[in-house]
DNA sequence: TGAATACTTGACATAAACAGTAGGCTATTT
DNA sequence: AAATAGCCTACTGTTTATGTCAAGTATTCA
């Protein structure tokens, strides 16, 4: 369940390999296509969208290609995704773009906003610096201080 | 992005709902769909994964209908939703009944991997007894504390 | 200026997953 | 026996995901 479209999953990808040339040159689509096994015709589409989200820069012609817009710790996969995914939104009812017609008796309506929430929330703490400073490890230190805080919670 | 299936979604609200007369009576199938708005022919599949998983138990016959197999309190969302839809596998790379060819390469694999585990700790510490109880509210304490322990890992 | 290189856009194709329906069957109670 | 209620499986229409393809536009270098 809850699974990512490989457009999100490529694009953290291609972004991760534009962010370990940064700042130095701009990759090309054909490099990044290589690296990440992905076709150049999709990573097209996708690297558009990221360009126009104002997350890289392109430029064009021989020697060009593409650059981040910002430093790498400056950009959190919480903002890639949203791009190329949209929102996160587990159901339609918690869904900014559409709404809950039954929010007073969708009991499960809190339930899936506060899952969304935690999502994005944890997304937003992980940025492409953390990616390629390869410290995602001490990740495993925030999930235990969670499951400390419920459990106090569900013993009260 | 990540969006549940209705499967998924109608599951938690017809357990929800057996919840609710637990364990003084039990619901029918037809009172369920009624409550929660769902076809009875599509419920039937729901139920019927979910009785053969152990979670609810069914009478058949006159004054029959389905009850819960455990205490609310003993029964997560997450195992709820396992049923419908498989564990949490934000990719393929990280689903348990695949597996990833390029785990060394795959510099997302640990991010992937440690966002399940957050959304699988995350469901697991939800139950249908804190659903009933309508404290979903308190989660928001989880998530503050999350959000602070990420920071102080951060600004490390 | 012309060739090479690279990005841009939109239409289209295929396959898989989702969401739900339909119909017949079995068990239990009264 | 009749009524009630759950059980099971196959089928189907729709949507979404995942790409491919073709033609065009912009930039740079020689």
């Amino acid at each position: 369940m809850l699974r990512l479209s490989t457009k999100g999953q490529y694009g953290v990808r291609a972004m991760f390999e534009i962010a370990r040339g940064y700042p130095d040159r701009p990759l090309t689509i054909k490099e990044i296509a290589e690296r990440q096994d992905v076709s150049v015709a999709y990573l097209e589409q996708i690297l558009g969208k990221l360009r126009r989200a104002g997350l890289i820069r392109s430029i064009r012609g021989p020697g060009g290609g593409y650059l981040l817009a910002r430093e790498p710790r400056e950009i959190p996969i919480a903002e890639v995704l949203g791009v190329l995914e949209g929102p996160v939104a587990i159901t339609s009812c918690v869904d900014p773009r559409e709404g809950c017609v039954r929010v007073e008796h969708c009991v499960t309506h809190l339930l899936w906003k506060e899952l969304g929430a935690q999502i994005e929330g944890f997304l937003n703490t992980i940025t492409l610096g953390n990616l390629l400073a390869g410290d995602v490890g001490s990740l495993q230190q925030v999930r235990t201080a969670l499951e400390k805080t419920s459990k106090d919670r569900n013993s009260r």
